[in-house]
Order: structure tokens, then C-alpha cells, then sequence
DNA sequence: AGACAGTCGTTTCAATTCGC
DNA sequence: GCGAATTGAAACGACTGTCT
């Protein structure tokens, strides 16, 4: 398995550069290899550091810059077992070191950037420059993929799997992007085997629906999604959401909130919204939103605005989900379950939403979420 | 010959490095 | 520490090739 190899390298490089900048040695005691799909939270090794006897569980993670850093903390520190968890990744830039050394996660990286904090035992290196990748260009081929645009596309063939065997004219169409980008992204994602062609039937097909939508959500949040962000805001009544039609605005509730209708498994207490552009002003005024000032407000709820990123084709499929004509001027909310709601982000997008913030409620109604709604589709077509 | 599929050169943008 | 310059990657769309 190429994947667990290349976590592998990561590891060894990154007790190397450990070795080299800090002195310190350290062995690797357990590799597991991950299958597949399975989210529980394994680690990828057992090490132990020879100065002090202390073992760790050790989470390897390439292209860690472009992984949220939120779910990446939160992964490492719910990491089963009495050892501290420690992550080994490529590259750790400054801003990220702060961050996970504010956050008390341990880190090792290829380049020798390195914080443990295990008396008596204290390292802090970070800047070290990230090493130029000359005869390994793959992974930033791989990246294409994981780009803006490219997270267009790729979520355009999480949505629609079958759209991958269709010409690059209808995936660019259909994804809101370039022809040209089209085939990057294709190329990408063949590079980095979430792709293929079908041997019987000669067209493309996704080989691996989990191990993309993974590093879809992964990817989304730091590359994509905060640049639709319309802002931060409060509102005064904790259920305001309860009696808004967001269809009424053209929105679409995503994160808790949609989460809560979908599994009715989470009383949400941060709403996101999906709201073009055109119609902020009013869903502020309706809604009676104001802008969140730094320090929150006590009892406020906190929402979140974004303009939805993906193209019509997500509106169309979910109103051919749910089945029904979509309710134009009915000031009555449909959020009764999600069977009769309307108005809710893609799964997929809920999913991500849920994920990206790392909180530990969340990711367990983000799994079940996934399990009940996000399934590799038939890929016969 | 026309339509469609995929490639490649150019432009734009963002991140990084350098100099003050 | 800040702004300017540089570099490299991403995105676009015109162009070429292929098929019917």
C-alpha cells in the first residue's frame, strides 16, 4: 500500500531531522496500516524517544499545511491511549507551530521543525525552510486537485460520481471552472489514485469515493471555503433559525444547524448559512443579525454567513432529493426532519462544515451523518 | 466539414524572499 | 518589522487533434 509507504518516509525522514537538529534519537515501535475507509481513530505508529523512555501515538500526516488545522489538533488529541500524541507531518509552518504548541500538541517534521514538551525534555524548533521538492513532484500534482478550482471539481464528482465519465465541456460546466482546469484536476486525481478508467467499459470512473471525500474535507475549509465568508454575526434568539425559511433568501442552513435537521442528533449552538450575495442584507435585517464583535456576546448565537460556492446543479439535485416542488413565498420553516426539510447544504458540505470544527460533539454527528447520507453512489452508469 | 475532446502557452495571483 | 521584488503555481481559454 503506497499511501502507508509514504507515511512512512514521512516518519522516518522527520526522526531523522529530529535526530540531526535536536539530538534527540528515537525509534519507531508499531506501523499500523490504516484501512482504508475506517475513520476510529488509530494511530499510524507507535514511537518511543530514547532519551526518556516516553512513548508516543503518532499521527503522519503529508500535506499537512493544507489539512484544517482545527480537525488535525482535535485528531491528535483524541488519539486512544495513555502516551501523548504526537504529530509527524512534512512540513509545519510558524503560523501552524504556534498554533499547535498554544494548543499543546507535540510535532516532528521532515524539515526539522519539531516541538516536545515530555519533562525533562524540551524542544521548540520551528522556521526551518520547507524542502524543495525536485525529484518527487507528484504530491503538488496531486495538489491541483485540492486547489480552489480544483475543489470545485472535486466536489462536483463527489456530488455526482457519474460526472467523471462525462466529456471535460460538462464537468466544467457543471463545476463552474475552466475546460483547461478540468484536465488538471482529472490528471490530479489520476496521479494521486482516487481516479481511474474502467477496464470493461473504457471511461473514468472514481476508484476511491472515501479516501477523496476525506481529503476533500480536509482541504476545503483552508483553500475554499473561507473565501466565500460574508462575515460573522450574532443573532439575539437562540431558536431564530427554527422560524426562518431560508429558502425565502435563497440559503441553504449547513453546518449544525443542517446537521440537526439531517440527524436530529444535535441541538445546534453555532448556525452556518449558504446565502447569495444578493439577498444578505435581508437575512440581516429579517433576522435581526448584527456583527459579532470580538468578545462574544454572552447569550447571542453565533452564525456564520457564506455565499454558497458550488454551481445550481447541487440546488437541483437536492430538490430532486427531497422530491418536491421547492416552496417559493411560505414563511412556514421545513424542519421537521429531514425527510420534509428543505433548504439544507449538500451532506457533503454539512459533513465538512461539521469536521472543520474540530469540536469532539460535532465530529460524532458528522460521522453519523456520513453514515447515513454520504454513500459511494452505484458507480454502475 | 463540423463538433467535440483534450492540451498547452499566457496571464494572473499568491506566497516567499530580500533589502531597507 | 514592513514593503518591494521575485518566483512559482494556478487558472484560463485559444488552439490542435480526433472522430463521425
Amino acid at each position: 500500500m503506497d499511501k502507508s509507504q509514504s507515511e512512512l518516509d514521512i516518519l522516518k525522514l522527520a526522526i531523522e531531522a529530529l535526530n540531526s537538529n535536536a539530538g534527540l534519537e528515537a525509534e519507531i515501535l508499531d506501523t499500523t496500516t490504516l484501512p482504508g475507509k475506517t475513520t476510529a481513530r488509530i494511530p499510524d505508529a507507535e514511537l518511543r524517544l530514547l532519551e526518556t523512555g516516553e512513548k508516543y501515538r503518532v499521527e503522519v500526516k503529508r500535506h499537512a499545511q493544507n489539512v484544517n488545522l482545527g480537525s488535525l489538533i482535535n485528531q491528535i488529541k483524541r488519539l486512544p491511549g495513555p502516551e501523548p500524541g504526537l504529530l509527524a507531518a512534512d512540513y509545519i509552518n510558524p503560523r501552524m507551530a504556534e498554533k499547535l504548541k498554544e494548543a499543546g500538541v507535540q510535532f516532528i517534521d521532515t524539515c526539522g521543525n519539531a516541538y516536545i514538551n515530555q519533562q525533562p525534555v524540551y524542544v521548540l524548533i520551528t522556521g526551518k525552510k520547507q524542502l524543495k521538492l525536485s525529484d518527487n513532484s507528484v504530491p503538488s500534482q496531486i495538489n491541483r486537485a485540492f486547489e480552489p478550482k480544483g475543489l470545485l471539481v472535486t466536489y462536483a464528482f463527489l456530488e455526482d460520481p457519474s460526472l467523471v465519465a462525462k466529456s471535460y465541456r460538462e464537468i466544467a460546466r457543471v463545476s463552474a471552472v475552466a475546460v483547461g482546469t478540468v484536465g488538471w484536476v482529472i490528471n490530479a486525481l489520476k496521479a494521486g489514485h482516487y481516479l481511474g478508467i474502467d477496464a470493461s467499459t473504457g471511461r473514468r470512473r472514481i476508484t476511491n469515493y472515501e479516501k477523496l471525500l476525506d481529503r476533500w474535507v480536509s482541504a476545503w475549509p483552508e483553500k475554499l471555503k473561507h473565501k466565500h465568508s460574508l462575515g460573522k454575526f450574532t443573532a439575539k434568539d437562540p431558536h431564530w433559525w427554527k422560524h426562518t425559511n431560508i429558502q425565502m433568501y435563497e440559503g441553504y442552513w449547513g453546518g449544525e444547524t443542517a446537521a440537526a435537521i439531517y440527524t436530529n442528533h444535535l441541538k445546534p449552538q453555532v448556525a452556518t448559512v449558504y446565502i447569495p450575495k444578493h439577498n444578505l442584507a435581508k437575512l440581516i435585517r429579517d433576522s435581526r443579525l448584527s456583527k459579532a464583535r470580538e468578545q462574544g456576546q454572552d447569550n447571542d448565537v453565533l452564525v456564520y454567513l457564506y455565499s454558497p460556492f458550488w454551481n445550481t446543479s447541487a440546488q437541483r439535485s437536492l430538490a430532486r432529493d427531497n422530491n418536491q416542488e421547492l416552496p417559493k413565498e411560505t414563511t412556514e420553516p421545513l424542519l421537521e426532519n429531514a425527510e420534509t426539510a428543505v433548504g439544507l447544504a449538500n451532506p457533503i458540505i454539512v459533513y465538512a462544515d461539521l469536521i472543520a470544527t474540530g469540536d469532539p460533539r460535532n465530529l460524532e454527528t458528522a460521522q453519523r451523518l456520513r453514515d447515513e447520507y454520504i454513500t459511494e453512489p452505484d458507480r454502475a452508469t
